[in-house]
DNA sequence: CGAGCGATTGAAAAGACTCAACCACCGTGG
DNA sequence: CCACGGTGGTTGAGTCTTTTCAATCGCTCG
């Protein structure tokens, strides 16, 4: 469990590292890394950055889930992306050279490292390994969003609120999907109520369980069929 | 005017290789691409390249356009960008090692210039500037998804069609917009008798004028507030 | 001149949203 | 220990947007 503050933990030793951009790194980048790095606790609900601000750096999840998100034109969140240990967050933003186009805030209690933006662009320009990694997965999301763009645009609340659910699996993995009905309303891209609603039927259908806010996978295959995927 | 046949251009003196992710080339640079490139010319409604088939290279228009789309279950396109002179389309896939996850057809007669992967992946190893271009451009474009998602999600057909037509006029500058219903209706995400009834509402309010397909933008200030931008 | 595609219109149905009220859980402070 | 306030979750009813289906029109191409 999570100690209620900060806690430092070494790159080197870091379980999260070897799923991420970082886990080609040999042991002296590593150290390096682990030098250029600080470690940082968060509470639920805290933000790492918002929207027009200006980035100063890259995170990089120890623990804990983060949302990404942009907001409508009444502040209404639209959940892109929930970002679960081993992801690096923040990095498009070095090399856009704007300001933040989106906002990421924990979901949970958190362990942070932080990574100076000098240090990482630095890296990113001595290590082709790293740099080649992070054109894949920048090419990668850019595929992934698209899919989205066209999941939006052409699936019903339901077959979208199915897919969500089957992303969401994968990113809880072990746990139980843990998430206020407004956030998954968000990511869905539709109101409270009708979520709510959506997700009776499919308790009804057998397809999930509700346990307070947790939700339990109990039909992957027929979510996903329904999803149509 | 365009000839109806495979026309040369020379990289050195492209008009609109300055605009591009090329613009910064040295003229050593330039010749050099010039050498390794193809020119190419293109009917209307003929692909580029296709959803599932594996990247060969990237793609420079020099004259017309060409839209990016996905397809959803049923096949529906989902149009997700249209590229213009000066664009690169296919670069994406370079760097992700998968096949193309979009699809890219011209909308008119195209002047294309085509480049060999192995070139232009020697290129972007090679010249810095060029690897920050485009890594820039990946980012600004994973920021434009995120937002096209979010007025996916949250906008009306009516407020996302008076943005499509906000970003179209740009992207056709000098000309009309000049695109048959259905392909609107698949970049705007509805039906195309739903866009249809919009259109003539956005006539009927002085906003824009048709004549036959074209789309003539009178008051783009009054689109763009309709839009919430 | 006819075929066929793209554009347009009408009517009905469905999906989703809004608003309003109510419930349930949780932590706080008395 | 319990009442209180607040947030998050749930339900109902009515409305509106958007889709669907069907039919018609009009232009272009062979």
């Amino acid at each position: 469990m999570l100690e209620k503050s900060h806690r430092h933990v070494s790159c080197e030793t870091c379980g999260a590292r070897k799923d991420s951009l970082f886990g080609s790194f040999c042991e002296a980048d590593s150290s390096n890394l682990n030098e250029h790095k600080t470690c940082n606790y968060f509470k639920k609900n805290q933000p790492l950055f918002i929207e027009g601000s200006n980035p100063r750096g890259v995170f990089c999840l120890n623990e804990g889930k983060v949302k990404i998100f942009t907001r409508g034109e009444e502040g209404k969140e639209q959940i892109i992306h929930i970002a679960k240990p081993g992801e690096i967050v923040g990095f498009r933003a070095m090399f856009s050279g704007e300001a933040y186009k989106v906002a990421a805030t924990t979901l949970e209690e958190c362990n942070i490292c932080f990574i100076n933006k000098a240090d990482f662009l630095n890296m990113v320009d001595t290590n082709p390994v790293l740099r080649n990694g992070i054109m894949r997965e920048l090419s990668k999301e850019l595929a992934d969003r698209a899919t989205f763009i066209t999941n939006m645009a052409q699936k019903s609340v339901r077959e979208r609120l199915a897919f969500a659910l089957v992303l969401l699996d994968d990113i809880y993995s072990q746990e139980m999907i843990n998430l206020t009905r407004e956030d998954l309303a968000n990511f869905v891209g539709t109101a409270t109520e009708t979520l709510i609603r959506l997700l009776k039927e499919f308790k009804d259908d057998h397809l999930i369980e509700t346990h307070a806010r947790k939700i339990e996978i109990l039909d992957k295959q027929g979510l996903m069929n329904l999803a149509g995927v």
